[in-house]
Parts: structure tokens; sequence; C-alpha cells
DNA sequence: GAATTTTTGATGTACGTAAATCAAAAATGC
DNA sequence: GCATTTTTGATTTACGTACATCAAAAATTC
């Protein structure tokens, strides 16, 4: 049987009473019997049981989550993933409150940060947009002590406590690296399609991804990046325009959303086949392109993975503790047609 | 406030000891009370506190783990993630037990099951070797309703609850895949470097493999499958003979473990270039070769996530309740030097 | 050594559920 | 309608911790 309370202040020779008050550092223990009850507590190998702790505090915690409007599918997995979360909030304590914006909006994205504010939550997670209003709207968040996560995109120079998403730059080299070895000899430039430059995680692929491609020894032509602001009927007009003007291309990197229009362009093209084309997140359209072989490789986020993630760092965080940083790193996920997990339900 | 077992009785106009009858159903409820509680249940929308419940239980899992011995690095990663499972006992309710026996060992194998019985567990986590006393040792345990779960390398024809691990046909073919686009149009053999045949995990990912190599339009020559007992000088040996009969190997595919011996032989033959090296198991060792180059690219199961998802189906078995089988499923991952994780601490 | 402050003990209630007991009420059989 | 069985209610204790209160004891100050 583990040891209790009670089986320390036995062991101390103490009363429960002041295991308790240092078990929760309460005011007005000797610093003597302090140590006696630390002891005992070591000797013991007593860990406090935190389910029977929450219960007795009955503490909860309120939480929101910001995320963008629009039919963006990895966006949607995401909500799906925060609402599935939702779900456990008997189990977790967590009272969780979905807030829409539309995307790429920095002042909508302020605004909404500051009614998250009025609503006085124990943590606020935040799929960001790069803005100077947007930073603002975070220092006050925290100000005001409430803990702050950004969600899949970073805020640069904000006081955030976290992010809970991928090392874009590493995704994007990742992606590089594949091009490179799948391309092989073959000659022809690559073409980079993004959603928009205004988020970080975006600007971060492309650094990323350049950088692995320049890394190669015979170097490959990659053309501008053209922004499709993660809309799938822009992006399939950019990649249309970029199939016409480029007969010998070789590969295209999509690094944002919107890789319906991608998929659609190459296919209506017939050139499917010919073209490496590398995506990121996996969604049901991805999926299927990749199980055709439209798409050569995905990279993923799990978004189930961060949005746990994030919730574990504001609770933490709530209650004024540290987090282990290497357990909240996500992992840059790579999907081959055959080792695609099984289709969700 | 979320409502409670109070709130249900007070809804239901019952008393509380009804409510419970029906929650927990214990006899001595009539159809229409118990339907008049239940929907009582749904108006609410009352979720049970399972931390509380599981206080007032004060239910414990007894749980053994088998594991094989030796340095294997893998398979040591395994016990540290089950040592730290032992970690969260105290939350999880859980008391677990290591049993270390000797590795590819059938008898040794099939006794420590039937040590694991006497002691009388909740459940039981086995890497299984492939032999029929094994699978009526597990017969045995599953007679004694305690339940077993496979880890890693599953059963074929036994009675097992579930089996923790990957899809290994699924993992052969995702290496089969890669090595071919990584080899491009490049010429000469593949090697295939295998543990043992006697346990399944190695059999499903050579199956896999070899259909993915086969599958391609340019059918390409595969060297018989070499055995090296996940013993890194068997391995080295033997890698080292085919280098030297094969001077034009374009790849090998090591399946099983002992890749210290694989990296050993090619980096001294000066080979780690010209040669495609994909092997199995991200452990410190095969992570130096993928970053320094020698190793182009790994495929790896989490260990710890199949510890965990282990003990959370045989806690489940015990309960008699089922488990979402999607949820359970494994990953494989894949790693270049350009998306590893970060190292652990 | 008396007065004051600080430290400790004893005790009770609460959190939400499980589980048991015994009495009371209702339903059933004949 | 009476005896019997089944169903329901009322109440209590327990799980391990948090937190509050009040009294008692010990240490400190002057």
């Amino acid at each position: 049987m583990r040891p209790t309370v009670h089986d320390i202040a036995a062991e101390a020779e103490v009363s429960l009473a002041t295991v308790d008050r240092v078990l929760n550092n309460r005011p007005g223990v000797r610093k003597v019997t302090r140590d006696k009850v630390e002891r005992a507590i070591a000797t013991l190998g007593y860990i406090r049981d935190v389910a029977a702790a929450n219960l007795a505090k009955s503490r909860s915690y309120p939480l929101i989550f910001i995320l963008p409007e629009g039919e963006n599918a990895f966006m949607r997995g995401l909500e799906a993933e925060v609402q599935s979360a939702r779900a456990r909030s008997a189990v977790e304590r967590t009272d969780i409150t979905i807030l829409s914006v539309p995307a790429f909006d920095a002042s909508a994205l302020a605004e909404a940060l500051d009614e998250a504010r009025r609503r006085e939550p124990a943590g606020v997670a935040v799929v960001a947009v790069e803005a100077p209003e947007v930073v603002a709207a975070v220092g006050r968040l925290r100000a005001d002590g409430i803990a702050v996560v950004t969600l899949v995109s970073d805020l640069t120079g904000s006081e955030r406590d976290h992010f809970a998403g991928v090392d874009n730059i590493a995704a994007g080299r990742t992606a590089g690296s594949l091009m490179r070895r799948f391309l092989g000899g073959r000659d022809g430039p690559v073409a980079i399609v993004a959603g928009s430059m205004l988020v970080r995680d975006h600007r971060d692929r492309l650094e990323g991804f350049s950088a692995a491609m320049n890394d190669s020894v015979a170097k490959r032509h990659l053309l501008p990046v053209v922004e499709g602001h993660d809309d799938p009927s822009e992006v399939e007009k950019l990649v249309q325009d970029l199939l016409v003007s480029h007969a010998d291309l070789a590969g295209i990197y999509s690094l944002g959303a919107g890789n319906r229009g991608l998929i659609a362009a190459l296919e209506k093209a017939g050139r499917q086949a010919e073209i490496c084309a590398i995506a990121h997140e996996l969604t049901p359209y991805s999926r299927a392109a990749l199980v055709s072989g439209t798409i050569d490789a995905l990279l993923n986020q799990d978004a189930g993975h961060e949005v746990r993630s994030a919730i574990r760092v504001l609770k933490a965080r709530a209650d004024g503790l540290s987090m282990i940083e290497a357990q909240e790193r996500i992992r840059i996920d790579i999907f081959l047609k055959d080792n695609l997990p099984v289709e969700p339900a």
C-alpha cells in the first residue's frame, strides 16, 4: 500500500495538520519540524495522490482557444481536437471555450484576445498572426496573470509562455531533403506555394526548405514563392499558371494549406506522375492524394498532440508550475502512402 | 457546476442508494425506476468523476511486463519506458513488475509466462517469440482470466487480447518504398539483414519490404536474407562479408537490431556514402549514424506509446471494458536527419 | 518569570463516488 | 388479505487530500 499523509504524520511523529502545512507550504512550521517531515516523506517515498488532491481542491481551469475560421481542413481538424478535449473536461477539470476569428486578420485576432481577457480564464491558446497589435494583446493577457500558449504558429517578440507546435524550420528542411532525394538526378525547377508570409510557420518552412535545397551539391533552381492564402481555388489558379509557364517543372512544395487546389491542378493537367509534390498536413483530401500518388510525401503535425500539450502547459502555468520542455516538443511526422495511419472513424 | 450523483437522485426523485445501484448496475432495481434514473442521467448530462470513483474504490492493477534481456538498445529503451510508467503508478493505480528473459528463447519465455501466472496479476504484457509452448502458456493465462497483450512482436494463433505494436508489414513496405526512391535509377543489389525469423515482427518486415521492392517497375535484385540475431558483432561480420562479396552493393535494409555492427562495418569499409542504409528503431547509436549520414533513414516505433497503450488496454480488459481499436494503433515513424526529435535528457 | 508570539495538535468538514447495512415500503403470490 | 419477496430509502463509512478553526504547548522577548 502506498503511503498517505497519515503515514507521514506517524513516521515524523507530528500531527496531520503539520504535515499538511509542510506539504502545501503554509506558514507556521519551524525549520527543524519541516525537516523532520521532509525526511519522513523521503524515507516513505510518499507521492501526493493528485486525483484526491484535485478532488479536495475542486479546482477547475477555464481555458480559451482562439482558432481561425474558414474551410482550412487542418484548422477544422484542430478544432475537432479541441472539441474532443472538451469532452474530457470532466476528467481533466478544464472548462474550454472556443473563439473563432477570420484567418490572417491581425486586428480581429487582437480583439479576440481582449475579449478572452475580459472572460478572465486561467489560460489562452492562440493560433497567432504576427503583428504588433497581437503582441500587445498577448502582453495584456500576461500582465493579468493569464497564461498564453501559441498554437501551430508562433508569435515573435511576444511574452507567450510557450509555443505548442513543430519546429517549422526543421519541417521545411525535411521537405527539402525529401525533395532532393526523390528528384535524384532529374532536372527542372521547383516551385513553392505558401499561404501567407504574415504567419510565422510559413516563413519558417520556407527558410528551412530553401536552405536544404541550396545545401545540395547540384543546386536546384527555386521559382519565386507564390501565396495562395490557404484558399483551395486561389492555390489551384496559381499552380495552374506554374504548370503552364514551366513545362519542365520537377517539383512543387506546398508549405501552407489549400492543398485541394494543388491536387486539382496537378490532376487536371495530368502531370501528377511526373511532378514530385510534397505538402503539409494530413487531411482527408491530402490523404487521398497521397494514396493515389498525386502527392509524394506529406509532412504532418499531430493536432491532437498539440492541443493536449497546450492544455498541459496552460494548466501547469496557471498553477505556477514549470513544464518539462522536452516532453512538450511536437514531432514532425513524415507520411508516405505506405505508413499512413488508419483512417479516423 | 457539473452534476453529481446527488443531482441525479433529486432529478429522478429517487434515493442516492438507488442511483448507485443503477450506476454500478447492482441488482434490485425495477425497470421503471432504472429508466427514470437513466433519463435523469441523460438530461443532466452526468459524467462519472473517475478520479473520485477510483479513489472510493481504491482499486489497483497489478501488471507484469516480460522483456528480453541483452544489450539490444531498443529493448533497453522499452524497459526504460516501462520504468517511467512505474513512476506513474501512483497516479494510474498500477503496480508494475518487470520480468527479464533471454532473447529468442521460447522455453524460457513460456516459463516466465507461467511464473507471471503464479503471481496472479490483472494483466501481462509480453514481447513474444513465436512457438507452440508460448502460445500454450498465453492460453493458460487467459484461462485464468488474466489479460494478455503482446508488445512489439505478436504471437500468431494465440489468444492474446491485443497487440501493442506497429503493422510490421507496412513498416517493411515503407522501408522498401524509401529504398526505391532513394536509389532512383542506380544499379546494384540490395541486402537484407534480419535478427531472427523466429519473431513475427522481423518476418513481417521482410514480407513488406520484398513486396515493395518487387512492386517496382524496374525490379531490383535482393540478396538472400542473413540473420544477425540482433547482436552487434554478429551483424558487423555479416555486413563486412556482404560488402566484400558485393562491390556494387546499392543498399542495405537492416530490419532488426544490432545496428552498431551495421554502422561499424559500413564506416570501416568507407562505403557509408555510396550505400543507402535504412534501419529500424531510434537509439543513441542509430541517431548518431543518421546525423553523420551513415544511415539514410530510420523507421521507428515509439516505445513510450506502446507501453502506455499496453497499460491502457490491460486495465480496460481487467475491468471487462472494451477498447477503441483505432486509438491504440501505433504509428510508424520515419526519421531523416532533418526531423529528428530532440535528444532525450 | 510573566507576557507575548510562534508553533503544533486535535478535530471537523468538504470533494464525489463506492459500498454496506438495516428498515421501510411496495409489489407479488396464493 | 395475509405472508412473502422484491424494491427502495436512509444512513454511515471509506478513499486521500485540502483547508479552516480553536485550543494547547512551546519558544521567544524583555
